[in-house]
DNA sequence: GAATTCATGTTGCCACCGTAAACATTGTCG
DNA sequence: CGACAATGTTTACGGTGGCAACATGAATTC
């Protein structure tokens, strides 16, 4: 009954030499360590360790460290995007709901510190440079959406595009404050996040 | 003529046993590699490899190397204090130097990414929590009070300590999203931060 | 000025890390 | 059944932060 094994050969409970679905696994106990620790002091060998499996297998699944880490900064992208969505929604749209998933994308950034702190400081292509798009700005199409509707008719796209950023920077800054203990996490100030 | 040598013994230019002053020597080292790599990148083996001494020595001037970590984050407090207090002079203060001080904030952080971030991340007293002061909020104290005059008169302190937070968080979350690459550190962008 | 003390270096070591190379086991498919 | 490919393990290497023991030399005391 142990939800968390992910391994897929259940008939024989001793150790097998194949773990069945070790790529899940290691995704899922680097999720649930990221819970306990900051990514930086999140080693592979002791994910390795926790799934219980020699260190270098995860190089059967992941090329290095860094792929690991970034599989899970696209499970994080998809939990802050359905975060956003489900705020929108309970709030019902509008104002409230633009308030809403201001304060939702802090919350989340104060539930999974350092899932967020890795989403933030991982970028997409490990290359230099990027198109525009990250894995989190995916996860903010739905701020844009909203910002571009909240904005005094007849304004450029530019104007637009930088009120998103405005926005984004508000709440992002916001959520890193508290993360880094520079503000308390107050419920007085999360509910101060309002009127973008 | 090296100016980076800290040491005082400048009598003999053979290596010394003593170093002199080791302690700035390795602060200053350290602030330099920080320029190149990131603060996680950065192995305090290298700091003392640079300075030319032996990795334990360290252990000499610093209990750790969070020790030696926090010693440059003091240095940092300083110049983005400094910054932000140029800034405002060279605006000539009131509107104008409340912006210069934000767009101040921003390049400050851009122009020293690595030791932005470790600032952020490091909390004075190693405890969990503090009273409300960090090296950096001490550095916002600038802010703090130019926000108060900014405010319509007869707002009590939690109104001014709420806007100083969101005009903080503002900045913040702008530099942040720009070091992190998930937007563009444009010219435009900075420029379009004003009117807090 | 010589002897002693103490701050400040060094060497050697430990456990841990990421990861490459070689080998072992097992599921799959002809 | 047999071969192959996929997926594990073992071993090893260089790098890290940090501890303990030792070496050096500058300052203090007689």
């Amino acid at each position: 009954m142990n939800s968390n094994d992910n391994s897929v050969n259940i008939k024989n409970p001793a150790r097998r030499y194949h773990h069945g679905d070790l790529r899940a696994a290691l995704i899922e106990t680097g999720l649930e360590l990221l819970k306990e620790r900051s990514a930086d002091d999140m080693s592979l060998r002791e994910v390795a360790r926790r799934v219980g499996v020699s260190p270098t297998a995860v190089y059967r699944h992941f090329p290095d460290k860094q792929a690991l880490m970034f599989a899970l900064c696209e499970r994080g992208a998809e939990g802050l995007a359905q975060a956003q969505r489900d705020a929108m929604e309970e709030a019902g749209g509008g104002t409230q709901g633009f308030d809403a998933t201001g304060q939702a994308y802090v919350r989340f950034a104060l539930a999974n510190p350092a899932l967020f702190r890795l989403m933030m400081t991982t970028r997409k292509g490990e290359g230099e440079l990027q198109d525009d798009e990250s894995l989190v700005s995916e996860a903010m199409r739905e701020l844009r959406r909203n910002i571009a509707s909240r904005l005094p008719p007849g304004s450029t796209p530019d104007e637009q595009r930088i009120a998103a950023i405005h926005a984004w920077a508000w709440v992002h800054g916001m959520a890193m404050l508290m993360l880094d203990g520079q503000v308390p996490a107050s419920e007085e100030i999360l509910a101060s996040i309002r009127r973008g």
